[in-house]
DNA sequence: CCCTGATTCGC
DNA sequence: GCGAATCAGG
């Protein structure tokens, strides 16, 4: 069990997204302790939590491709077009980011 | 009884 | 730092 970069970034993104700690815990394979631990590690405050999110237990291992690939190294398949794509892929705005997870997240069902 | 998050405890 | 066990509340 290593938090990788993909992990925490997931479980920030879930847990900013509202989804309580099995939750998130189900979907990433990991514990609600774990997630709880970890959280705390990261540096959580508590009071929060204004959406309850209804208690779906679907653990379910949506490893959605585009995050993966969002999150890992994008491709630069730029077969005939030298033009200088501009792909700021550094880091992600709120919007990118909620953008692929709530993708990762509905497609959950 | 189920769930929630928070903290403690051993590795 | 990690997770499980545990605690405290709804």
């Amino acid at each position: 069990m290593s938090w990788d970069a993909k992990d925490v970034a997931l479980l920030k993104q879930l847990w900013a997204d509202g989804q309580s700690a099995g939750q998130i815990a189900s979907r990433l394979g990991y514990s609600r302790n774990a997630v709880s631990a970890k959280l705390k590690r990261l540096g959580h405050k508590r009071g929060h939590k204004p959406p309850t999110t209804s208690p779906k237990i679907v653990a379910v291992p949506t490893r959605r491709p585009a995050l993966a690939a969002a999150c890992g190294r994008p491709v630069d398949k730029v077969v005939s077009k030298p033009k200088q794509v501009p792909t700021p892929t550094k880091e992600f705005t709120k919007r990118e980011l909620y953008a692929m997870l709530a993708d990762a997240v509905r497609n959950t069902g």
